[in-house]
DNA sequence: GGAAAGGCCTGAAAGC
DNA sequence: TGCTTTCAGGCCTTTC
């Protein structure tokens, strides 16, 4: 089967979710003697001259994550914001190993360890922010509910589900209802819910039962997701002093559908379909998903 | 204002 | 063998 480019998996929720975790215990309470951004365009809001003076000398005091973005917050009340997007990662390096050609942004950290930030399709991005002032960026004041924290129920779910009349695979993908929802874990969501990734979001609104199975599915997706990422981030990488690598080993494909076109389906073992919508491939059972 | 299409980006795979 | 085309998908902008 194909693997998408990447190494086994886009950085979704959960994927995110594990760089955060293994990030924050390397860098916390790190300080930040220098940045060399070897990419420009990487950098927005600000000109790079200004990005490199203002993160020289902070530390780094918290690695959280929020959507599918990862925080630094930094001393004196600023925070670095990224989005991996494709292909986007960390490399932490504890050597003076050279970094891959797909460095775009090096930190370097007090004790002579380095963080570079890599990116192979460039499509990723880092800005800095005043923390006080993320509720001002548009982008992030239209993100939608985080679906495991407790704001997120099934009635919210419900009401963002009527009255859409996308299709709901199209409506699992708007960061702007529920985030952290990619291409993989939508359709993953759908099979496990037994939902047709083409039926209208308003038309799942207009059963209860579905709304359940939907939200449920959901969460038990990305937990499951999570609970698979303890071996190791992907989108991470270790070089210890010695120059040696450490970067987890992909593991067979975790999913139900993605991917598997062809591949019976684990529910009811008929041949898993492949469709574009919008653009975007669709895996997906056209007998048990309806 | 919602929905869909197009574009960005690079490297692997497919097609010729 | 080597060149060209297609595809992967998150998110923005543009268009309808």
């Amino acid at each position: 089967m194909a693997w998408p480019i990447g190494g086994g998996g886009m950085p979704e929720l959960p994927e995110v979710e594990a760089v955060v975790n293994a990030l924050g215990g390397i860098v916390r309470g790190k300080r930040i003697t220098g940045v060399r951004v070897l990419r420009p365009q990487t950098i927005q809001s600000m000109s790079v001259t200004r990005f490199c003076r203002l993160l020289r000398g902070r530390v780094i005091e918290r690695v959280r994550r929020r959507a599918k973005f990862i925080l630094l917050d930094l001393s004196d009340g600023w925070t670095l914001v990224v989005h991996l997007r494709m292909t986007g990662g960390f490399v932490y390096a504890e050597s003076r190993r050279p970094f891959p050609p797909t460095a775009r942004v090096l930190f370097l950290l007090e004790g002579g360890a380095r963080l570079a930030y890599t990116d192979i399709r460039n499509l990723g991005l880092i800005r800095l922010v005043r923390t006080e002032r993320l509720d001002r960026w548009a982008e992030w004041r239209r993100l939608g509910v985080e679906p495991l924290s407790r704001t997120f129920t099934v009635r919210r779910l419900e009401e963002m589900l009527r009255g859409s009349r996308r299709a709901i695979k199209a409506f699992l993908l708007d960061q702007t209802k529920v985030v952290g929802l990619g291409n993989i874990y939508a359709a993953e969501a759908l099979h496990r819910a037994r939902l047709s990734p083409m039926r209208r979001a308003e038309s799942v609104a207009r059963s209860r039962a579905r709304v359940v199975a939907l939200y449920e599915s959901i969460r038990e997706t990305l937990r499951e997701a999570i609970a698979a990422q303890s071996t190791g981030p992907l989108h991470l990488e270790f070089v210890n002093a010695q120059g040696q690598s450490h970067h987890p080993r992909r593991a067979p494909s975790p999913f139900r559908v993605y991917g598997r076109e062809g591949e019976p389906c684990p529910v009811c073992g008929a041949p898993i379909r492949r469709i574009k919508q919008h653009g975007r491939s669709t895996y997906y059972c056209a007998r048990c998903q309806t």
